[in-house]
DNA sequence: CTCTTGTGGAACATCCGCGTTCCACTAGAG
DNA sequence: CTCTAGTGGAACGCGGATGTTCCACAAGAG
């Protein structure tokens, strides 16, 4: 049974690659014993699936892009305010999970799959930032690749916070849209 | 002459822990020949100074902390009112530098010697963002354990902002100070 | 000058992660 | 049952980083 096979080679392969944003975002130079041990499998297997390191890490960026894409897609940036549209990709990059520890603790990891997150590059993201500059919902002292930076940065000290503090990912995530939109909103009263 | 022994000595060390926090700062397993070259000394009288890896990240710690704790008197957290002395702070810390990639790319190496950073458990920290809680310059609904992280984040995102787009120290202090101000200030209209 | 100090280079043994190979075990298809 | 696919363990060679030793060189003190 041929799809019986290839179900169970795609667990063993997405099991795999799971395990390895896991335990590469907290550790970029991590072994690759360690990733077949978080993975529940033996070392062996992992150098089955990828014969060496990089088609690993290759792999990995292709896994990852493909859940960043998803989360970009699912956050509808071309609707509503420029600032609503910037809170919901917040909250949908926030669901990334562990994703984020790798994005930003290993940066050149997913840039060449998908150069988003350090260069303020993304199409997309910077039409949403001037969208917010025109309709009066984002400082128009801000500049796309700052605010790019801002975002990034906040995602990662939440879901740091999350994972060592053992704090509510909804709690946490409240404080974060809290502290993201203030610091966006132009001010009234100055 | 002891004077001049013990001040090209001292002046060996400072060059090797500098150049240490600088280059595992943008790499925190780079090799002990990278520091050596970086600090253009040979790798011989790098172990001569530090005979383990171990040793220099004790005093590389002992350093970051020393840098640190300096920055932090220099804020004077305990004048003006708590949002005033929050943006000093994060002045005095921008200005330290490729201190912050290290603090955020290997958190555990300064923990040890100073559990600042993730920890809000800094009394001087809790005691400022609680004061303006009070004044009502900080948004009572921020923890100071979150505005710890929140403003760690935007120190590092500011400095990465600096290293990798080449933009001005001055500009990029001002964009970072502009959106903490307005992430902790209490919104007024709403 | 000589002697001490600080240094750098070369060589070496060692350790660890990587990549490979081979073999034994288990579960499901037939 | 047999056969096959998938897996895990053991062992090996390779390469890079580490830690050590020895020796040569330069600068300043005496």
């Amino acid at each position: 049974m041929q799809v019986h096979e290839r179900g169970a080679r795609a667990r063993t392969r997405q099991a795999i690659l799971s395990a390895a944003i896991d335990v590469l975002g907290q550790n970029p130079g991590a072994a690759l014993g360690e990733i077949a041990t978080a993975a529940d499998v033996g070392r062996t297997t992992l150098h089955r699936y990828f014969p060496e390191r990089s088609d690993l890490m290759r792999a990995v960026a292709a896994e990852g892009s493909a859940r960043l894409d998803h989360a970009t897609a699912s956050a509808r940036l071309d609707e509503g305010t420029g600032c609503a549209a910037l809170l919901r990709l917040c909250r949908e990059y926030f669901d990334l999970g562990s994703l984020l520890s790798l994005i930003f603790t290993d940066p050149d990891c997913l840039s060449e799959s998908t150069p988003i997150v350090d260069d303020g590059c993304d199409d997309r993201f910077s039409a949403m930032i001037d969208r917010g500059h025109r309709d009066g919902t984002i400082d128009p002292g801000l500049p796309a690749p700052w605010l790019s930076s801002l975002m990034w940065s906040q995602l990662y000290a939440g879901w740091a916070y999350v994972t060592q503090h053992g704090a509510s990912r909804h709690e946490v995530l409240n404080l974060l849209v809290r502290t993201v939109d203030g610091a966006v909103t132009p001010r009234t009263s100055v």
